[in-house]
DNA sequence: GATTCATTTCAGAACGTTCTAAAAGTGGTA
DNA sequence: TACCACTTTTAGAACGTTCTGAAATGAATC
């Protein structure tokens, strides 16, 4: 099973120098390692009181507590969680499933998360899947050995209903940011894709593009083909037929974005705007583009989405469609602490509306 | 102490539906959990013999083994990491901390960690600790509650050496990356960043440049220090008076580099070269020039530190300085596993040596 | 002094694994 | 049969906490 034998021994003789107890003992003993007990036996209580005073009980009187939590601070005690955890069977670890953390956007919306359990003593164990369906399966698989209280994710390319329905079988609520899993009912808390591209979509539009280029994402996610959906709804908004005049689909980075610019330079016919599935790589594409001597802005117009604090300082400053991913993570956390603490009534479907952020990158069309 | 009420309360009342077992029962039955000792008493053996059996002992007969597993794997059992680690002090869990996981350096370092330890069956806990002490102080607490096997740490500014030493003398091995605290003898593993430095800021005075502003980092960190003290002595080399023209301590981020151009552009007298202290901040900065019309590599020149993946990508494609970071990374990993094995010969500075990568972001000075 | 009640403390089991030391089984040899 | 060597299995303690149910303590009331 999950248990093989990793080659690694480790003992842990502590060396405690207790010489800077107010004893003034001064001299470096070998510790047995300091529990509760140590603490019980040094003052001549119970374990069970110990326990209880560390943990501000009401249950034990003031004096005691005081004399406890004095005498633990000075021999130096720690807390041991992997015994408490076993005990109680909660170990508030979460666990937090994102494609890749070195995408602003996760990290971003990993920040949210980390600001609104972060005071619930949680500790997160973080994971890369990488939309690599294997990755998440290990990781999950490790997530109920260390007995995790709650998943927060935004699953793999490829998840079923079942994977996800496994986890909450063996306890472990869930809940899911910027993608979801058809078939479930899990929260899930996205942006509303379709609408946000129809947005941006519509804006280049109005200033007169028809020759636009899609790039970045896959239809193999909601996301991706939502987007899609969202650029060809604006055109059909305005009884145009509805075709990209490139559709590239890329991984949500800088380098793909960068790949896409120079694919775009070699085709016979020349967009007037690109229009980006993620920030990232409208940056990306930027890049390859003016390497061209193609600026954004200027020469040609570049959209990206996300609105990640990069697009604020880019050069030109992009333009994009804000998905409220703090609002997202807040709201995925918020919800998550909700179903630990047993509540059901959650809609499967939580969506965040989008907003322009109309900046410099984009002009009207130029011949 | 750490173990305040978090309000959290969680029942893991798992019902198992267990309509796909061979036996075809197809009846939900509310489940005890499932131990060692529901498969031992399944099989009629002993839980000794089932966890050897998991743990592929060579004590256990084949055909016992065997069963064993198959049975584990019928019935969806789940090896619990916290019981097992609570008998064996062993817990699996490496914590790296690291500044700003969002910065592609450490994000890249990580990835050569990840590479390097995630066979061994080791799980990650991260720490963004923002140079701030406190949260670096809290994150280690909370380290030592999970019995952590080791620490791979790039400290924060003002981490003492009694702060590291705290972690080993509760029996946690620690190793150091990109930054070492002086006065401990804890294996570091760091860029030379004076040699690396003094590489990119001779390769500016060999051009022709003399007025050089430097940007980046800050002089409380060794690194911050090194770096200035490399550009230094590049001046010293040539006989010429060590001055920045000007000299601005950011943080490593883009949005500081951005910052610190407007600063630049509003000086009476305008570098001709900017050598930032890292590739996110000479990427900040070259957009921050580019708004106000000069582009680097053809105006002013622009160098940054690190070689980080996006800076092969840039706009333009930005000369910067190899500091080996995977390697780092990679040396550290296996270093951390060394001593956790008890190996105790190391030095304390181990230096990868840096390398110029030259690229289109540096020209002659223009007046 | 006995009774009640609230407050404070505690003994000991429980959580699920691993490990030690020993027992049981197997087969070969004298 | 008795002994030995080897393989395979096992009982039960241990890890450090929390929790249950009960006991001890002290104050107030009858």
């Amino acid at each position: 099973m999950r248990c093989k034998n990793t080659g690694f021994s480790f003992f842990a003789g502590n060396v405690i120098n207790k010489s800077q107890s107010a004893t003034g003992v001064g001299r470096a003993i070998l510790a047995e390692r300091i529990t509760l007990s140590t603490i019980a036996d040094k003052l001549g209580v119970s374990t069970a009181t110990v326990s209880l005073a560390l943990r501000d009980s009401p249950l034990v009187a003031e004096a005691t507590r005081e004399r406890i939590k004095e005498q633990a601070r000075e021999i130096g005690y720690i807390y041991n969680r992997r015994a408490a955890s076993l005990r109680t069977s909660r170990s508030d670890i979460v666990g937090v499933l994102v494609r890749d953390i070195v995408n602003p956007f996760f990290a971003e919306i990993l920040r949210s998360i980390e600001k609104e359990l972060g005071d619930k003593r949680q500790t997160f164990l973080l994971c890369n899947h990488d939309d690599n369906l294997e990755i998440q399966e290990n990781f999950i698989a490790t997530l109920m050995q260390f007995g995790a209280d709650g998943v927060i994710m935004s699953p793999s390319v490829g998840t079923t209903p079942q994977d996800v329905e496994r986890i909450e079988k063996n306890g472990i609520p869930v809940t899911m940011i910027a993608r979801t899993v058809e078939g479930t009912d899990i929260p899930s808390f996205i942006g509303d894709d379709l609408k946000g591209m129809e947005l941006v979509t519509s804006h280049l539009l109005d200033l007169g593009h028809r020759d636009i280029a899609i790039v970045g994402g896959t239809t193999l996610t909601s996301t991706g083909r939502a987007r899609r959906a969202g650029f060809e709804a604006a055109f059909k908004k305005l009884g145009l037929p509805a075709k990209a005049l490139i559709d590239i689909e890329t991984p949500y980075d800088k380098s793909s974005g960068y790949e896409a610019a120079k694919t775009i330079l070699k085709a016979e016919k020349l967009p007037t705007a690109v229009a980006c599935c993620s920030d990232t790589v409208a940056i990306g594409v930027m890049n390859g583009l003016r390497e061209a001597g193609l600026i954004a802005g200027k020469d040609i117009s570049v959209t990206g989405y996300d609105d990640i604090e990069e697009a604020r300082i880019a050069a030109p400053p992009l333009t994009s469609v804000s998905d409220g991913h703090n609002e997202i993570g807040r709201q995925a956390a918020q919800a998550l602490i909700a179903k630990i603490n047993g509540d059901t009534s959650f809609s499967s479907i939580n969506v965040v509306p989008p907003e322009l952020r109309s900046r410099s990158s984009v002009c009207p069309p130029q011949s």
